[in-house]
DNA sequence: GTCTATAGGCTGATAGAC
DNA sequence: GTCTATCAGCCTATAGAC
């Protein structure tokens, strides 16, 4: 059946086409200007061949805030390699920020677009216990468990503090990218991450150590 | 000269309308629905009659931004009154939650929606030191200067101390409003926002008193 | 599988009549 | 000041030919 396997290879082939297409369009542009047309242009395929590999617009834009967010993770999974929960979690922090620095776009695609894309793509990463962004947070919320079996932070409730230290990282990654003119206020994102990350750990720790 | 004054109180009379049904039709149906055509509508006008109050659909959107931008610090205002400084900056971080929760299309169209419009006038109000974001932003930080010269913050940078309390908070409200279905990740953000504020105060207090 | 052609919308903005 | 009419363009999605 090489034949099946030829087309079938083929017809993926075109799909990741579509999606790399429709990927560099909204970098390029804005999600906004994400179009069927536009995508078809720049494959060199009609409107119409589109429909044979996603039902509708939504469709693609929904996979790009997955790959989005697959990549974010994918960013910021090196920092599960550290021993030192400490530093284990400042490295997640730091990845982060970082990742949303470097990628604003796609940021901004994953969390402040669309909230019928957002909203889909989080809740079904999270509400999924085997999905990646349900893993991360489970690491995210043993690092912090660590942290307090260990004494050095007190006992907090590792969900609650996991949630702060998300929206802290995200708070300050989404301010800065909607007045990312605004240079005066926000200078220097990653001494404030440092501050962010000091501060939060000072406020929990056992034992104060300032 | 009546005549001429009532000719000019019906211009900004209409003016309003206007302004008041895209703010309408913005609540209602999101930001991207806004059209000259759907506010003519509304306001029993032709959509040309529209450009003779404003010249450009761009320009009526910043006008919604900047009015949504003082109702959210008409909101929190009422903090400043607190004489206790503890006090007022927590009230400062409840308010801003409260603001983004009971508004979410507001504040939206703020922060998330168009950056060219949220950098514009966020840019706007905090870098004229007479504008009314300009003064907001002023207050959180002399609250903070007030706790740490009182002894009750240790040594800080006021103004690193309030970038990180409004990366927080906003932080807090737009991860929510990204991810608004996933109620089971973030389920009361009243208490998160308490949590968040007592773990700040705790990491830069000067005595610790946990 | 891929195309052309098109239905059936929507949009911002403006010229020119009244 | 306000209108009608319209330009010039965008869009998603599909029917039907090849």
């Amino acid at each position: 059946m090489g034949i099946a396997e030829r087309k079938e290879r083929q017809k993926a082939e075109l799909r990741e086409q579509i999606l790399a297409a429709a990927r560099e369009i909204v970098l390029e542009q804005g999600f906004e200007a994400l179009s069927m047309r536009k995508i078809a242009e720049a494959i060199e395929y009609s409107p119409a061949t589109i429909y044979l590999h996603f039902a509708s617009r939504d469709d693609i834009a929904l996979e790009l805030v997955r790959e989005g967010f697959a990549e974010m993770l994918g960013a910021i999974a090196p920092a599960t390699a550290l021993a030192d929960p400490v530093e284990r979690l400042r490295d997640i922090g730091r990845r982060y920020v970082r990742f949303g620095l470097e990628h604003p776009l796609t940021y901004r695609l994953i969390f402040m677009e669309d909230p019928k894309f957002s909203n889909s793509v989080i809740g079904q990463q999270l509400d999924a216990p085997g999905e990646p962004g349900s893993i991360a947070f489970e690491v995210l919320e043993r690092t912090v468990e660590e942290l307090v079996s260990k004494g050095i932070f007190r006992p907090i409730d590792p969900e609650i503090a996991s949630q702060l230290l998300w929206a802290g990282v995200h708070g300050i990654v989404s301010l800065r990218l909607a007045c990312a003119s605004t240079a005066n206020y926000f200078q220097d994102i990653e001494a404030l991450t440092e501050h962010f990350l000091e501060v939060v750990e000072n406020g929990v720790r056992a034992h104060p150590n300032n």
